[in-house]
DNA sequence: CGCCCTCTTGAAATTGTTCAATAGAGGTGG
DNA sequence: CCACCTCTATTGAACAATTTCAAGAGGGCG
């Protein structure tokens, strides 16, 4: 295989270095920090750097199917994603929305038990499983992190059962918000106008809801002015402190 | 602070009503191949077992809770405990139930994210945290096996979202019917007329349900003649093809 | 044997869904 | 740059599933 070889080239992508497939765009990588390739230093870098292969989608383009054959593992760099599993007839329930800094492709098995799709254009590094997992052999730090980014999904897992087994509409809208913000904080963004840049209908298959619903829901704190919509998907929270209440403490 | 680091301790237990067993069972562990310790050859199940304390419990018994310091891990090896979550008024989501053989512990910071406490009686393995993990450091094989349990209630939560967020009650009680008899089959139990040792309320906190739609709909499942209720809490699946179609393919 | 707790069953109330129609936003091509 | 087209979001009203409230039945344990 081609170590640098692209999948899909950007097209209107703002500048960035991955464009010119640049062969060491980690030292310029803005979540560095949150990946798998944290505890790495510049030698191991270099090692993983090797196995990488730079993926850019756009809104929609699927980065696997579930019950697909779980081939590569995937840190976000850019953009948006959703993770899903669906029922026989359609029904979706989105298991989480991912961001840049995030890592996608842990399974049970060899197959994944979920679908991956951009939500907006974004940007992965690829890398093949077995070749990870022969480097995990050399370099344990790695499986030590993925150890840390798998209890950290569980706890976020745990925390979505809470809400879609028990939690009101009202109160799902108000913890997604709030969500939002902790995660955009946590990347180094603004927490308080955040960019939701996701549809109603994907939100509504995040929280167990309707479109319609999501839509009632958020008119609803809209006219209470705990929330202020605002052009190109930015939602000002305006009332922190009794929407964390509606949440539950969270 | 470090995202994931376990450091802290404290091998004092809050007073709890637990007694101390056997202090060897290792050798006579009927879930040992599904624990922790299965990929351990005997010198080095030695090492691990002089790091274990072993608890029994009452139905009932706190094992810990949500926020506490997470101070140990432990394996169960007989037994039905409950893991759950609370909003501040009280509603109660459980996360998941496990059997002999499953793990509990995986934390994503220093405090435990979630409540366990014990459905029936039970028998578990205690470990100190931290000593687990200077003993990982000799044996990472002990990580990998715990990546891999991580993995697999990675796979379980997010199939339970997909339960609670966009199934029927009757969809649900299915599906959790099914779970019980694959999980019975996994630690080498008849899969069919299956143990139901929770109670009607554990059901509903379980799979987003009151306890008396739990009800209804078990009864009306047993109306169809798909299910019997046996004796002593025994379920029999009478009619196990339906059961997985209503289910959704589970 | 009786008490307590859990489970079952019924009827009313409620939340959220479904169905339906309108409004709005974004993108395309003239 | 605007008109148009399409997809998404909003809003309304009727409906349905599940919850809530309220009794009564059953079962296990002292």
């Amino acid at each position: 295989m081609a170590v640098f070889s692209v999948e899909k080239m950007s097209d209107l992508a703002p500048a960035r270095s991955r464009d010119v497939v640049d062969p060491s765009p980690c030292a310029a990588c803005s979540v560095r920090g949150m990946t798998i390739c944290a505890p790495l230093d510049e030698h191991e870098q270099a090692q993983i750097n090797a196995l990488m292969t730079p993926i850019h989608l756009q809104p929609g383009d699927a980065v696997f199917d579930e019950g697909e054959d779980a081939g590569h593992v995937y840190n976000i760099t850019a953009g948006t994603l959703k993770v899903y599993k669906l029922l026989p007839d359609g029904r979706r329930q989105i298991t989480g929305f991912l961001f840049p800094g995030d890592f996608l492709g842990l399974t049970k098995q060899d197959c994944y038990a979920f679908s991956a799709e951009a939500v907006t254009r974004g940007d992965l590094c690829r890398f093949s499983r077995v070749k990870l997992e022969a480097l995990m052999e050399r370099l344990p730090k790695i499986e030590q992190r993925l150890l840390r980014i798998a209890s950290n999904e569980l706890a976020a897992a745990q925390e979505q059962m809470l809400l879609l087994g028990r939690k009101t509409a009202r109160e799902k809208i108000a913890s997604f918000l709030l969500l939002l913000s902790k995660r955009a904080r946590q990347r180094g963004l603004t927490d308080n106008p955040i960019s939701v840049s996701m549809s109603r209908n994907d939100i509504g298959d995040f929280l167990g809801l309707t479109t319609e619903t999501v839509s009632r829901t958020v008119t609803q704190l809209k006219q209470e002015g705990l929330i202020r919509l605002l052009p190109d998907h930015m939602v000002e929270i305006a009332g922190k402190t009794k929407l964390e209440e509606i949440a539950g403490g969270y």
